[in-house]
RNA sequence: GGUGGUAUAGCCAAGUGGUAAGGCACGGGUCUGCAAAACCCUUAUCGUCGGUUCAAAUCCGAUUACCACCUCCA
């Protein structure tokens, strides 16, 4: 039984999804404006691995994630970059598709655009409007955040406190067309300069929570199962989702919160964050890394924890993302010795980890405990691929479940290495060499081999290449 | 000020009452012509102080340090 721990109640709850075997899931998107950083990535990865242990578990899983191709930022980049809003957002929406494929974080099941949903979200307004949890203003829309009576439940901020901090801030010309400074927009008339649409309220744009609200509903339906995202989005971002969505429908909007942790960067272990300007775009990490470790690197850490931002922490990473190519491709090297069938004593010990795993990883997605099996796993094959006898079935069975373990971390352990016809000659020459016990030229062949990044490793059952 | 979170070996990190998983690094060993890979062995009393208990990293109280949200932010 999967647990998880919930935002709402802040405790670790029974996992039920609305439909049997579909899980229904939204996570907040980036804004599209410049690219993603290490800790957008974080968010992402950390979704994408939890999507993926849900897939591994056998449910399907509805996957919307947004675009926010609106607002100030795009305005900026756009006037920085002298081109359009519109060619902002394609811009990096390629560029996000690009980074989060080299992370092998799986497309949504669709990525809706703010954009692309001005109608829905008028419409959804309007109905705010009329069932008086929203007002117009001056050309703006508020919602009415007091009407809403559960305001504050997920960040578990009084109203009154909430109330002390709003007010304490610089009153601007906003919160002069606010009934209460706590209030927040829904839409937002038009400001010179800026893209707009034609709105019963005047030309304008939406605010920033409300498209969130509407796709999420538009494409999942009125109750989801899983609602995710950084948990710096929890207040206000998510509350006042709530009391829009809540308010709209009279359903619950979500049945289980979840948030992610930050990523940490420098000596004082600070949020890596655009306002902070201490990013590492995921973008130029890549460039930098492995593209395997640092996915491994962000999605072995607990999904609620903090990660730290260090080189160091993503060349482990590499090791150990290392250490089960390695397992695999020794145990597949033994296919060429291996007898028909299966051991029955493996696959009860394969099955055995299999549940093993799954009873760790059902603890709130607690990957530290699942990576554990999954090196006793790893263990299990290493010995299994010095075994005097080994069976063919076997020997798949062992590997497959390691890709399918890896998988949910987002690691594919199945893509191909390959050989010029020049280093395979070298290897023949070289075992020539060592049957003549030719030493000299046997290590000759392979210090130049190792600098071409070929290690070779002599077995009992030949000479086995692996690429550095 | 309000609301949360974190502090476990050199590093990362599990662990929510019964004498500290796992990984990386280090050292020793086996195997090997030598290597590599693999395998085996070795390393901590859990921020500090006090309390409850037969028994606490785990519960309670206090204290220190750091982080985050309360304003755009994954």
């Amino acid at each position: 039984m999967l647990q998880v721990y919930n935002t709402m109640t802040r405790q670790m709850e029974t996992f039920k999804s609305i439909e049997p075997n579909v899980v229904k899931m939204y996570v907040c998107g980036p804004t599209v404006y410049n690219y993603i950083h290490i800790g957008n990535a974080r968010s992402a990865v950390a979704f994408d691995t939890i999507r993926r242990y849900l897939e591994f578990c056998g449910y399907r899983v509805d996957y919307i994630s947004n675009f926010t191709d609106i607002g100030e930022k795009l305005a900026r980049t756009a006037t920085s970059q002298d081109i359009s809003v519109a060619a902002v957002a394609a811009k990096y929406i390629t560029y996000f598709t690009e980074d989060t494929a080299a992370l092998n974080i799986e497309p949504a099941t669709f990525h809706p655009r703010a954009t692309d949903n001005i109608p829905d979200i008028i419409a959804f307004i309007e109905d705010l409007i009329a069932k008086g949890y929203a007002y117009e203003s001056d050309g703006d829309v508020y919602f009415r955040a007091r009407q809403f009576k559960a305001y504050g439940e997920l960040s578990h901020q009084s109203l009154d406190r909430l109330e002390i901090g709003a007010s304490e801030r610089i009153a601007d010309e906003e919160t002069a067309r606010k009934e209460d400074p706590i209030d927040f927009a829904l839409w937002k008339g038009q400001k010179p300069g800026e893209v707009a649409w034609d709105s019963p309220w005047g030309a304008g744009s939406p605010g920033w929570h409300i498209e969130c609200s509407v796709m999420a509903g538009k494409y999942l339906g009125d109750t989801i199962d899983i609602h995710g995202g950084g948990e710096d989005l929890a207040f206000p971002h998510h509350e006042n989702e709530i009391a829009q969505s809540e308010a709209h429908t009279g359903q619950k909007f979500v049945n289980y919160w979840l948030h992610n942790g930050f990523v940490t960067i420098g000596r004082h272990d600070e949020k890596m964050s655009k306002s902070l300007g201490n990013f590492v775009s995921a973008h130029d990490a890549l460039q930098k890394f492995d593209h395997q470790a640092l996915r491994f690197f962000m999605s072995a850490t607990h999904y609620r924890r903090p990660i730290q931002y260090t080189e160091a922490a993503i060349a482990e990473a590499q090791n150990e993302v290392q250490r089960f190519k390695i397992a695999r491709a020794n145990l597949l090297y033994r296919r060429k010795d291996s007898q028909a069938g299966a051991d029955s004593l493996f696959t009860q010990l394969i099955a055995d980890y299999r549940t093993k795993f799954m009873a760790a990883m059902d603890d709130d997605f607690n990957v530290q405990n699942g990576l554990a099996v999954i090196h006793e796993y790893v263990g299990a094959m290493n010995q299994y691929a010095v075994a005097k006898h080994v069976y063919l079935e076997s020997i798949i069975d062992f590997v497959q479940q390691l890709e399918a373990f890896l998988l949910i971390f987002g690691v594919d352990l199945t893509t191909n290495e390959s050989l010029d016809s020049y280093v395979a000659d070298l290897i023949v020459k070289r075992d020539v060499a060592r049957a003549h016990q030719d030493y000299a030229t046997s290590d000759g062949i392979r210090d130049e081999l190792a600098r071409r990044g070929v290690v070779l490793e002599d077995t009992a059952q030949g000479t086995r290449w692996r690429l550095k």
